[in-house]
DNA sequence: CAGTCGATGTTGTCACCGTCAACATTTTTC
DNA sequence: GAAAAATGTTGACGGTGACAACATCGACTG
């Protein structure tokens, strides 16, 4: 072979390289630009100039890819979490910063976070789930932290993790009126404003 | 005609009496088994004992008759909505009482409440979408009626729908662990803790 | 270093789906 | 009662998910 061309027109010798990367990538863009019914794995492959059926070497069926995008999201949301409150001592403000994090995260990934809470989404054979239960378990700890011993920290902890979860959804869905959250800027202070009303109670 | 044979085996000479009705049934029926994905016209056409063209004489294309199943989800949750408040004064009871309606809808009619927020439908070419908007303007009263009358009500109703709504979401996704809410019981128990452990802080 | 074998990609095929056009039948309207 | 509008049918086309059979590449093994 003369030379390592990695421009785009040439015929990468048969086999791809990284196939399964390629076609989450293009999964991920092609959900973007045309919704979660116009995704179809004929059109991953093309773009990734495989032939039609090459995806199923790597993906038992197109529920596996969307499976591998929701783990994908999970991940990189529980790190938006762990990040947001690293150096947060505060119960109360660790469940606020993750809070925001985690609208802030639907509203700059609303193509993973989507396919994350699409149901009929279900774990291919061998897989197992998982990821969310710990994104739970990261919330009833902080929860904990902050109620008398005793007490059960799941209701404090699904009520932390269902006014983030509503409001992300509600955003993404577009159904906030657009003079609420129409810039990122205008989200951010929403979310602000909604997480500080409500930060009282669990107290 | 010899005599009206109501009988589902029996061929409704030519025309079907009410196919409209009829698809959109099949669809709900349809999407309870096999998933959003799984609806497909021409099983609703087989359902109603149609051609598989015949749906398009009363929906211009999928997308018209989802959202004819979210034009009646919004409808009948906006009911649910204004039964559930009817006869309570206090505003917070109020906005209670609509968060709980609102989960329990969820949790009974769980395909309409997802395809009511499933993006990627929009409103057909003549169609207006407005019952969402009303739901919120109900919202947004509530709320008022019980903050300064100089405040801005809408963060309070963004705040009161998304909490309900992140819950209800979380509860159809089976992503609040079994243990919290398998039974209607327990999902009725976790609604009024989380609600009364939250309307602290509007007032 | 040759040969084998598993991994990966290709071609061909099938049933099903959404959608349209052309045609048939029924109901309504004048 | 005929014309017209509404409703249902048949047939076709391209796109899709999925599988089977085949081709090629890369890595290990003797």
């Amino acid at each position: 072979m003369p030379a390592g061309d990695t421009s785009s027109s040439a015929k990468r010798s048969y086999h791809h390289g990284d196939l399964r990367a390629a076609l989450i990538d293009a999964a991920i863009e092609l959900i973007a630009e045309r919704g979660l019914h116009g995704l179809s794995l004929r059109e991953c492959a093309r773009r990734a100039d495989v032939s039609h059926a090459a995806p199923y070497r790597h993906f038992a069926d197109k529920n596996a890819l969307l499976f591998a995008l929701a783990r994908r999201g999970f991940e990189r949301l529980a790190a938006a979490g762990v990040a947001a409150m690293a150096g947060v001592d505060d119960p109360r403000d660790r469940l606020d910063a993750y809070g925001v994090a985690y609208v802030r995260f639907a509203v700059d990934n609303p193509v993973l976070f989507r396919v994350m809470f699409t149901a009929e989404i279900a774990a291919p054979e061998g897989e197992v789930a998982g990821d969310e239960a710990g994104a739970f378990d990261l919330l009833v700890d902080s929860a904990a932290a902050l109620l008398d011993p005793g007490a059960d920290p799941r209701d404090a902890a699904v009520a932390a993790w269902s006014l983030p979860h509503g409001l992300a959804m509600l955003v993404l869905d577009g159904r906030i009126p657009a003079a609420e959250a129409s810039t990122p800027a205008q989200v951010e202070r929403l979310m602000r404003t909604i997480f500080a009303a409500w930060r009282g109670p669990l107290a």
